[in-house]
DNA sequence: GTTATGACCGTAA
DNA sequence: TTTACGGCCATAA
């Protein structure tokens, strides 16, 4: 039996599974903090596919296990937040959990940066 | 198979 | 300083 399918991808191990890592990531985000798509788009190894990471956050669509509200851009801007319900969902669970956040913009985002490479 | 989009990031003018 | 554009990877049509 070799390999028939088609011959894995042309990279080893990233089997379109590159939605599943980033969710995953998200997933290990700690509470009271918050991450950039850079960051996790790093820590698969991709730092130049940071909008994949986004493209993928919209995918996770009505995955409650994924806190991507906590996800924000490099500017700890909420970017994503028009596709959350409402308006002001994405900030309220942040600032639900302790997270300031003002005109869509978190406050000390490098204080509460996680970085999952620093974890991982 | 090609085209177009995307919740970004980085650099240039 | 701010603003504008391109690049880069992956997915969907």
């Amino acid at each position: 039996m070799g390999v028939n399918k088609k011959e894995i991808d042309t990279q080893s191990g990233s089997d379109t599974n590159f939605f599943d890592r980033v969710y995953e990531v998200v997933k290990l985000i700690p509470y009271g903090r918050v991450t950039s798509y850079g960051a996790i788009a790093k820590c698969l190894g991709a730092a130049r596919s940071a909008r994949m990471v986004g493209w993928a956050m919209n995918a996770c669509g009505g995955r409650e296990d994924i806190p991507a509200h906590r996800v924000v851009n490099r500017k700890g801007l909420l970017t994503g937040k028009h596709h959350f319900e409402g308006t002001n969902l994405m900030q309220q669970l942040l600032e639900n959990e302790g997270v300031k956040v003002v005109d869509n913009q978190i406050i000390d985002f490098e204080g509460i940066f996680w970085d999952p490479m620093q974890e991982l």
